[in-house]
DNA sequence: GGCGGATGCTCAGCCTGCTGAGCGATCCTG
DNA sequence: CAGGATCGCTCAGCAGGCTGAGCATCCGCC
């Protein structure tokens, strides 16, 4: 239990991501972006979606995508508005700023994985794991 | 862009992460006990630690582990006293009814993880991520 | 046309990570 | 033995997950 050789794998699968995360997160804030605005920059494409939209793309609450979306607005990188055709929903658009950033953090390379024997073995077991515990909590994502 | 298929390594593997914790999650709140809780309740084996030992042992920072026990004490699950031998020091240790929590938590099996394609392969590849990430963060731990 | 359910969002609040600042206790060194 | 560095911890505050409650809008059906 003293190491990590002896932890569950659910564990050890959240320290490897926090650690990751953390890794990537120090490089981000170099160009001003958290780990989760970059997702929710990416996933709006080109074209405004509305924040549900987002939360099920991103996997997150609907909450927590509004979070973030909110912080993005404050620092000028989204815009959100109110949909002419359906007032319930908020349609969010990269302003050109956001689109910057966007720019630069990809040009940050691929996320700061770092070098691991089989990447690939990796990402399709990660795969796995995402579709099966997708289930029920993001429907058709 | 729109698929888990189409993501960088590192997102598919935070949200993997936060999937299957959130699943694990769900069975712990049953017995009364958060994940974090577990873990600091599971190192504590069955002598006292201080604080700083656990925060290195479980790769958190110190002031995160310290809320965890402060909660896990609030609830009767651990004590914390200062040590007489070094008064900077803050000695933790099981309460009885923190020994019954941790032994229910983990009659509830392991931790969750979805069936996955090759279980041991997965281990291996989340090792080499942790014990590479670990590196400065976590000296000697 | 109107009522009820579904949908999209906000607000409030909790837990777990993190950083930075500050403080007393200990230890090492001159 | 005194002073400075280090160590262990607390306090304050931020970001990102989550839940639950509540509100407005829309849609579908009678």
């Amino acid at each position: 239990m003293e190491t990590p050789q002896d932890w569950p794998t659910g564990r050890l699968l959240s320290t490897a991501a926090r650690l990751v995360e953390h890794a990537w997160a120090e490089r981000l804030e170099t160009v001003g972006l958290t780990h989760a605005g970059l997702i929710a920059l990416h996933l709006l494409g080109d074209g405004a979606r509305s924040q549900t939209d987002l939360a099920r793309a991103a996997r997150v609450q609907l909450q927590t995508m509004a979070r973030t979306l909110e912080r993005l607005e404050r620092h000028g990188h989204v815009t959100r508005e109110r949909d002419d055709a359906d007032a319930r929903r908020v349609l969010v658009s990269r302003t050109p700023a956001g689109a910057a950033l966007l720019d630069e953090a990809q040009r940050l390379e691929s996320e700061a994985l770092p070098p691991v024997s089989d990447p690939a073995a990796l990402r399709t077991l990660l795969l796995e794991v995402v579709r099966s515990a997708s289930g029920g909590r993001f429907p058709a994502a």
